[in-house]
RNA sequence: GUGGUUGUAGCUCAGCAGGUUAGAGCGCUAGUUUGUGGCACUAGAGGUCGUGGGUUCGAAUCCCAUCAUCCACC
């Protein structure tokens, strides 16, 4: 058993649990700073572990294939030990990737062929070398290989798509059967569901992905363009048809009043690049909503950045200094705003866990998302 | 004092064989960012072209004067 529930919220499927890995156990619902290539971009690991509680962070392995290598990640034991982190990794397969640079590649049933952005190098992804590869990198979790279909794609699309991504997993569950960790430490894979939009193709995909009997499941393609209503409407169709005794991972997902619908919608864990990238660019999550930094207004606002905020940062710097840092380009700047959106966004999981077990998860969260998406 | 140089956006400059609403970079103002090719991207504001005359259908552009600037020589 890797994963316990321990709380269920009673008006919805909202609930609280702990997901058990070698490397630590992670309470859900959780959001997982991005660390694409071995690093939470202008965040220290000792920031990220001491001072906001990160449980988990995630890799990428298209971008860590490509740069450092694989060579180098395995000689030292791994990617926890590469780079200094020593509590639980899950590792994005690089479906995505392949997507977002669809000018370069070229999907074959036996894989994805790609050049490198890096130096135009060609590539090919199929699902087993994936495993290989995120065996090597040594994720905790390690994801099926995907394709992501764009949003606007048509049901045909979608269709044959999911066609490919099932035949992949397939190969992809085969291939971690066969395969043992490389480092002593168990490994879990999550298959991920597709489907686009349309309700029949998503159940398909999640009955199939179901049958693999892992240990947890990712929903992905969502968050790609549609309407946040539409991801809902989806949410609560994959609800009932996912075990109620598996984590569920909502991909690349998103908005602080995202992560509380679907967290509202039976969701346990969450990823997203909006905290650090919104971050580096000056826009800040704060209770009272949200802050473009570089706005004049804050020019002389010497009050913190966010009273009572769970970073040392909030208090210890002004609204009005983080602005200065930021208009002169100061690296500093994109530090503290990093630290305190992961921080904003580590907290509200945090206290969505605690309104879960107190039961009063629905009056809470209808009550702060209002002001979540007002800009200051 | 004499000869020459340069005065165009907040800054640094382009435009000058005369011709529609004078441009760029930076800066400034605001917006965007959802499994990170991003200290990125998009948009906007801002100029009596040193000043005053003149030539011309038409002048940032040609002529004269004047002011400022820098250089060289007395």
């Amino acid at each position: 058993m890797v994963f316990q529930i321990t709380a269920q919220d009673r008006d919805s499927s909202a609930r609280c649990g702990i997901l058990k890995t070698d490397h630590g156990t992670i309470e859900t619902p959780i959001f997982m700073p991005v660390g694409t290539v071995g690093s939470v971009k202008a965040v220290c690991q000792r920031d990220l572990k001491e001072d906001i509680g990160a449980q988990i962070i995630l890799g990428n392995t298209y971008h860590l294939y490509l740069r450092p290598g694989l060579d180098i990640i395995e000689r030292v034991g791994g990617l926890h030990n590469f780079i200094s982190w020593e509590w639980p990794i899950l590792t994005d397969s690089g479906g995505f990737q392949i997507f977002s640079l669809a000018e370069k590649r070229k999907l074959t049933r036996e894989g994805a062929i790609f050049r490198s952005h890096i130096d135009g190098s060609k590539h090919i992804f199929t699902p087993e070398g994936v495993v290989d590869i995120q065996r090597k990198i040594g994720a905790d979790i390690i994801m099926a290989f995907d394709e992501c279909p764009p949003a606007t794609a048509d049901y045909r699309y979608i269709k044959e798509s999911l066609n490919i991504t099932k035949e992949w997993l397939e190969r992809g569950v085969k291939q971690f059967r066969q395969q043992s960790p490389l480092y002593g430490y168990s490994q879990l894979f999550f298959p991920i569901v597709q489907g686009g939009l349309f309700d029949d193709l998503r159940i398909e995909s999640a009955l199939h992905a179901i049958s693999m009997e892992m240990e947890g499941y990712a929903v992905g393609g969502l968050s790609v363009g549609e309407p946040a209503q539409e991801m809902y409407r989806i949410l609560e169709l994959l609800d009932p048809t996912l075990p109620k005794d598996k984590p569920r991972y909502l991909m690349g997902v998103g908005t602080p009043a995202n992560i509380l619908e679907a967290i509202e919608r039976g969701v346990d864990m969450f990823d997203c690049v909006m905290p650090t990238r919104n971050g580096r660019n000056g826009m800040l999550f704060t209770s009272e909503g949200i802050i473009n930094i570089r706005n004049r207004k804050w020019a002389q606002d010497y009050s913190p950045i966010e009273k009572g905020g769970s970073s040392y940062v909030d208090e210890k710097y002004s609204k009005g200094y983080l602005r200065h840092l930021f208009i002169a380009g100061e690296i500093l700047g994109a530090q503290i705003a990093s630290l305190h959106n992961l921080a904003f966004y580590l907290n509200l999981v945090k206290e969505a866990r605690e309104h879960i077990a107190q039961g009063s998860f629905r009056e809470w969260k209808r009550g702060y998302v209002k002001n979540l998406e007002r800009r200051l």
